[in-house]
DNA sequence: CATTCATGTGACAAAAATATCACATGTCCC
DNA sequence: GGGACATGTGATATTTTTGTCACATGAATG
């Protein structure tokens, strides 16, 4: 699995929440796929097994079988690595931005002709706004 | 949406490729629904759209009638809040875990009496592997 | 003003994801 | 050795997600 297709896999497992809930107890420490299943009364066992493929897959779970039990660890490595090569790219936005973005805020967008050109859209970059209800906006 | 739904919306939405692509694209600068359109030539344009609306309800997108079209913006204050309330989490794991990591994999896990409940398999928490190709070993 | 352009929406279709189960294998333990 | 325990697997069902489209509205332009 070349670096891209694990780190879409990666991202698809992160897209469930029950996946989610598994990391996090095993962040905890490894556990049997039996104790998963205890700990999620709401799936059933073959639930439980095909999602823990899933992660898996994604590399982000290890398992072992010992004797009849499969005892499955956390691998935090394509975790990392998803977030450092993806979501780290936006580091440097959020770093400053914000800062920025507050001041941005109050002043509003600055729709005069953004239409025209990338040239132009990117000056209004300026007023990407967490806080203005733009649809709200558009309908009233 | 309270923080908990919004975190799941913010991770339900970077599951699928398309939808990380087109934050990828926004990251330079905002865009029109069109243009984004345009730069997918793989999907129709209502799909692009529907993708659009999941970022936006996840926040991830804010987007503002300008006329005819609509403005794109990318909201990265979701995803910073995601990130650092869930992936945050493992940091603690990975900073130090990896160079404790790599002397144990060399010896592998210590796989006897792991089932024999929480504590015992805390200590064998220490075998959590990158490398170990667990699955292999059970078949084989 | 008429035409073009850009997007919106509800309905529907196809694909993918999630969930379940009958039957099965292998290990553990009394 | 037999029964209990733990998990595996292929098949199937259900739900959700992704994708498409006919019809529509509103803005821009010549």
């Amino acid at each position: 699995m070349n670096e891209a297709a694990r780190q879409d896999a990666v991202f698809r497992a992160l897209g469930n929440p029950a996946r989610r809930g598994m990391m996090d107890m095993l962040r905890a420490g490894p556990m049997t796929t039996g104790d998963i299943v205890l700990a999620h009364p709401g799936l059933s066992r073959f639930a439980v097994m095909q999602h823990l493929g899933v992660l898996e897959e994604a590399g982000l779970v290890v398992s072992q079988k010992l004797g009849r039990v499969r005892m499955n660890f956390l691998n935090v490595v394509p975790l990392r690595e998803a977030v450092r090569r993806w979501i780290g790219a936006y580091e440097e936005l959020w770093a400053d931005e914000l800062l920025d973005l507050k001041s941005r805020l109050e002043t509003g967008p600055t729709p005069k002709g953004p239409a025209r050109g990338r040239d132009q859209s990117r000056t209004a970059a300026r007023g990407r706004s967490r806080g203005v209800r733009a649809r709200s906006s558009s309908r009233g």
